[in-house]
RNA sequence: GCCGGUGUGGCGGAACUGGCAGACGCGCCGGAUUCAAAAUCCGGUUCCCCUUCAAAGGGAGUGUGGGUUCGAUUCCCUCCACCGGCACCA
């Protein structure tokens, strides 16, 4: 008989609503036990979405609610919220096509999707939820933005400080504004204001300059300032396209209209100023190795030189960054971005036409394309360059391998070193001198040497780098550069900064007002939250001119909103919004103490749950970590923006004294995908998973057109015994969700196996940071398990507890404090299969029982009480319980028990498996060895042969060595 | 092209620090129970060879090929496949 556990699962959802059992008070309120150390167990916060939740989403909140629930267990405070990063573009879109509000989409979805994950059963203090759209919300987002706007980064404090301190500094003369308009240092000598960017030639007095120029100081140094940045733009959709809705034929993903490369001025946020720090702070947390990596990557710190060319007949240098200038013998060729601002000036009359026609193309075409590119393209200016190590004369072309974007936009080309410059080069016809040896059998003209090697053809009449190993080459041209003042070492970064503006109504307004002489004032702080204002139609204005203004969705707001009088002046709202990382950039603060209305979080409330009290915060690492959330689960997908850019708002916030720790996530953990199978038909298009069915013996052959990344037509044929209905599909393997129509939803599985089997079934799958595939079927598996722990306890004719007590023999006892060992070692790793796994051996031990003791019992209960909430609940009620499990101890177990009298030792003979003996535990290697050598199988396999070493491993096992 | 990850039975996976490969579950096979089915319970299940059967035994085996080691799923190198990310990063 099967026990139906969903009304057990509806009443103790009710009680711990009802009693609040997981509401986590802060200090100060009359429940708050100040003797606990805290937990901070934080979620990557959802979108809202139409369609809700599938069973792929609770996969790691049912993983961090296990561990909140253990962590309770182990008398910690938890912090376990949940809220919503709720703006966003589906919301948008949909009301762009329907006209609803897109708050009214958001509020409808929210309350899905809340319904979704309570019926989970998970633990979160929904006291605490939030959504970034909430204006109480959004209010401090704005806040922060004018944290950042008011601030500069001061780069001998290597700190953000606020931007009043910078006009007293200059007012003081602490530092100095060089000639285009950057800041440099007082304490700072001619040659070394150059590194931080500053042209050689001299400095201007704060004092002698305009007010407006003063202001244009001011705005360049500030953390958020504007910027004319090229974008997307499809005229026709009205809107700017990331690089992902953008084909590689240059058209919209939607509608496949034109798009266009145009620059916009945007706001953006000076994360590059932080680029030393985030990557010199990863060592202070405890996160995956890979995704530390990944950022540091990102970041890409890479130390070199800048090194000018000087134009021919004109004054114009062409300044480059190398990581090796210890080649730069060996530049035979320059290569500037098809963008970069001295193409105009320097192309010669003869090349003019060739030169548009490539930046034209250029323009038009995406990112993807300009990377995807087999074939090395490019134009000749026509212009010459001079290398200034041998004066050579060397011609200077465009090519869009080249981007804008990284280091100064230009290279000086090394083909014999470098692998892409060397297919320009052959593409071209271009020279290729070798600098640094390579192997004898090695030709540079055939390919490029990458390779490490001595420096060769590297000299001339007052320098040599002949002989020289690669660092030590590079630290000597570098010296002599600089001594000729036509370069200098530095350290450059792949990380840009961060474009912060978007043209869309669902997002946060920006708190700015526009003045009518240019001025960016920031609204007051008294005045803030500045509200989305109400608008009926969402439809962007399109257009079909390419040139058209950009209008973004708030330019048709009312003017009662847009224009605001101040001083007698007139000022318009700044009418871009923020990009959906805002809201999540800083929601976990929040968390601490969201209902505050007077400060974007309590001080003492974030100190509480931010700061770790111990160095070890019991999250089973002995890593120390510089404090803040102790455990942060979410998808490897954020790898890298939204977690840098949350590190970034952080530091600045912690720069600026308003947070205590250096870094927002302590701990981080990426769980994997749950992937699932899907199925095309015979056109490519996918059919609902869900009802596709395998008949077994009957192949059918499905040929037809398919795509390639290239866009090429290519015909595919398969063989599949897959069919929807009597169409045969093709099987394939992803990501579950709604494009690939294999969703499955948690509703379903809660309706006919309950959360818990549902919960037990999705740790059970594998390894939490691994993707696997999700099938429906083997959901049994643990359903079974729950069943017969029922059973166990439960007499199912009768309903009356199978407990007694009366003690367990011996060896169930050792067993079931081998048990509460595997088990609380797997939750400390995380490894929560493999605690389940522990979990069904102990429960098959008592199947053949009358009736369980309750010292068995009980412990046992605990034990699966944080995978299996309701079921446990209900067992610990039936077991006399009145008080709910949540705050029950973790039971501990006995060393004393794990300790066995003796131990089987396996027998190797060369390696090979020959025998098993058994001895006493504290036996000496002697008797061991003599107990090996005893063993029937083992003798037998020694006999005619020379024993040459007998290794023994204490505890673990025998290897005897004979020939 | 670059970066990161993963490859173990029919399937998901286990083996935590280099020490008994395949825990646990699914599926499958056999049995018990049942009028029957469902449910439940018991047993078996890496592959190959030897053996009439069984017991027992032998060999191979953790993507491929090599290396280090008394010993490798685990460490190193090569290659292959799949998954994820990407900004041709000079």
């Amino acid at each position: 008989m099967q026990y139906d556990f969903r009304s057990i699962e509806t009443k103790w959802q009710a009680a711990w609503a009802q009693g609040e059992t997981f509401r986590a008070p802060n200090p100060g309120e009359p429940t708050f036990d100040p003797s606990k150390p805290k937990c901070y167990v934080l979620d990557m916060f959802p979108y809202p979405s139409g369609i809700g939740l599938h069973v792929g989403h609770p996969l790691g909140y049912i993983a961090t609610d296990i561990l909140a629930r253990y962590k309770r267990m182990r008398g910690f405070n938890v912090l376990h919220p949940m809220g919503y990063d709720a703006f966003g573009l589906p919301a948008e879109q949909f009301a762009v096509e329907h006209g609803v509000h897109p708050r009214v989409t958001t509020e409808k979805n929210i309350e899905n999707m809340t319904r979704q994950l309570k019926r989970l059963g998970l633990s979160y203090d929904w006291s605490r939820c939030l959504s970034t759209t909430d204006v109480g919300y959004y209010k401090w987002t704005q806040w922060i933005f004018l944290q950042l706007f008011k601030s500069w980064f001061d780069p001998i404090q290597k700190k953000a400080r606020p931007i009043d301190e910078l006009v007293k500094a200059l007012i003081a003369e602490d530092f100095y504004v060089t000639l285009d308009g950057d800041i440099t240092p007082a304490s700072l000598s001619d040659e070394n204001m150059k590194a931080i960017g500053g042209l050689p030639g001299g400095l201007k007095s704060w004092a002698g300059m305009p007010v407006d120029e003063q202001r244009t100081v001011i705005e360049n140094q500030r953390l958020a300032y504007l910027a004319e940045v090229p974008v997307n733009w499809c005229p026709a959709l009205g809107t700017v396209l990331a690089n992902e809705e953008v084909t590689n034929e240059g058209k919209s993903d939607r509608g496949n209209h034109p798009v266009f490369k145009r620059p916009l001025k945007q706001w953006m946020l000076r994360i590059t100023a932080y680029a030393d720090r985030l990557g010199d702070d990863l060592n202070r947390v405890d996160w995956p190795e890979p995704i530390k990596l990944m950022q540091r990557n990102w970041i890409g710190r890479s130390e070199g030189a800048l090194v000018d060319f000087r134009v021919e007949g004109y004054d114009d240098v062409i300044r480059v960054f190398t990581t090796r200038p210890d080649t730069l013998f060996g530049a035979t060729y320059m290569v500037l971005a098809p963008e970069h601002a001295l193409v105009d000036e320097i192309t010669a009359d003869a090349q003019r036409q060739a030169v548009d026609h490539y930046r034209a193309q250029a323009a038009s075409k995406a990112d993807a394309d300009r990377t995807e590119a087999k074939v090395k393209t490019g134009v000749f200016t026509g212009a010459y360059a001079v290398n200034p190590a041998n004066l050579a004369h060397i011609p200077i072309w465009i090519a869009d391998y080249v981007l804008t974007g990284y280091g100064t936009g230009a290279i000086m080309a090394v083909p014999a070193h470098d692998q892409r410059d060397h297919d320009f080069a052959k593409t071209f016809k271009l020279p290729i001198v070798q600098v640094i040896t390579a192997p004898d059998d090695f030709d540079v003209q055939q390919r490029a040497w990458e390779e490490d090697g001595l420096g060769v053809n590297s000299a001339n009449d007052e320098v040599s780098l002949d002989g020289l190993a690669v660092d030590e080459a590079k630290q000597k041209i570098t010296i002599w550069l600089e001594s000729k003042n036509v370069g200098l070492a530095k350290v450059q970064y792949k990380l840009r900064d961060w474009l912060f503006s978007r043209q869309r109504y669902w997002g946060e307004p920006f708190p700015i007002l526009h003045g009518p002489d240019g001025e960016i004032e920031a609204v007051d702080e008294s005045e803030l939250p500045v509200e989305l204002p109400p608008m009926e139609n969402f439809q962007p204005s399109a257009s079909d001119d390419p040139d058209a203004q950009v209008q973004t969705p708030l330019s048709r707001a009312p003017d009662s909103w847009k224009v605001i009088e101040r001083d007698g002046k007139r000022y318009t709202r700044e009418l871009n919004t923020m990009p959906q990382w805002a809201g999540s950039c800083w929601y976990y603060l929040r968390f601490c103490d969201p209902s505050n209305e007077g400060r974007f979080v309590g001080a003492e409330a974030e100190k509480y749950w931010m700061v770790s009290m111990k160095r070890d915060s019991g999250m089973g690492t002995s890593n120390p970590h510089a404090g803040g959330v102790d455990m942060y689960v979410g998808g490897a997908e954020h790898a890298v923006l939204h977690l840098l850019y949350s590190r970034f708002w952080h530091k600045v916030l912690f720069d600026l004294g308003h947070v205590s720790t250096p870094e927002p996530f302590g701990r981080l953990f990426n769980q994997g995908y749950i992937q699932a199978y899907a199925y095309t038909d015979d056109r490519g298009v996918y059919v609902a998973a869900d009802e596709v069915v395998e008949r077994e013996g009957k192949v059918a052959t499905i040929t037809r057109t398919e795509r390639n990344k290239a866009g090429d037509e290519k015909s595919a044929t398969y063989q599949t015994t897959f069919y929807h209905g009597d169409t045969p599909v093709v099987q394939e393997y992803g990501k579950m969700g709604k494009s690939l129509k294999n969703a499955v939803a948690p509703d379903d599985m809660c309706e006919q196996y309950g959360a818990d089997a549902l919960r037990l079934y999705e740790m059970y799958l594998g390894p939490l940071d691994q993707s696997k595939p999700w099938r429906t079927t083997d959901i049994v598996g643990v359903y079974r398990f729950l069943q017969r722990v029922w059973r166990n306890f439960v007499d199912p004719e009768t309903g009356t507890l199978r407990v007694t007590d009366e003690a367990a023999d011996e060896g169930l006892r050792r067993y079931l404090h081998r048990t509460i060992k595997r088990v609380s070692d797997s939750m400390e790793r995380m490894s929560f299969n493999t605690a389940i796994a522990a979990l069904i051996e102990l429960n098959n031990e008592l199947v053949a029982l009358k009736e369980v003791p309750r010292e068995v019992a009980e412990p046992m209960v605990r034990l699966l009480s944080p995978m299996a909430p309701h079921i446990a609940e209900e067992l610990w009620e039936r077991l006399g319980r009145k008080e709910s499990l949540t705050h029950a101890p973790w039971p501990p177990y006995d060393p004393a028990l794990l300790v066995e009298s003796t131990v089987d030792y396996p027998v190797q003979v060369n390696g090979k498996m020959r025998g098993k003996i058994t001895v006493p535990a504290d036996a000496d290697d002697q008797a061991i060895e003599a107990a090996a050598r005893a063993d029937e199988k083992v003798a037998a396999q020694l006999e005619g042969k020379t024993i040459r070493k007998v290794i023994v491993v204490k505890g673990r096992m025998v290897n005897i060595i004979a020939n």
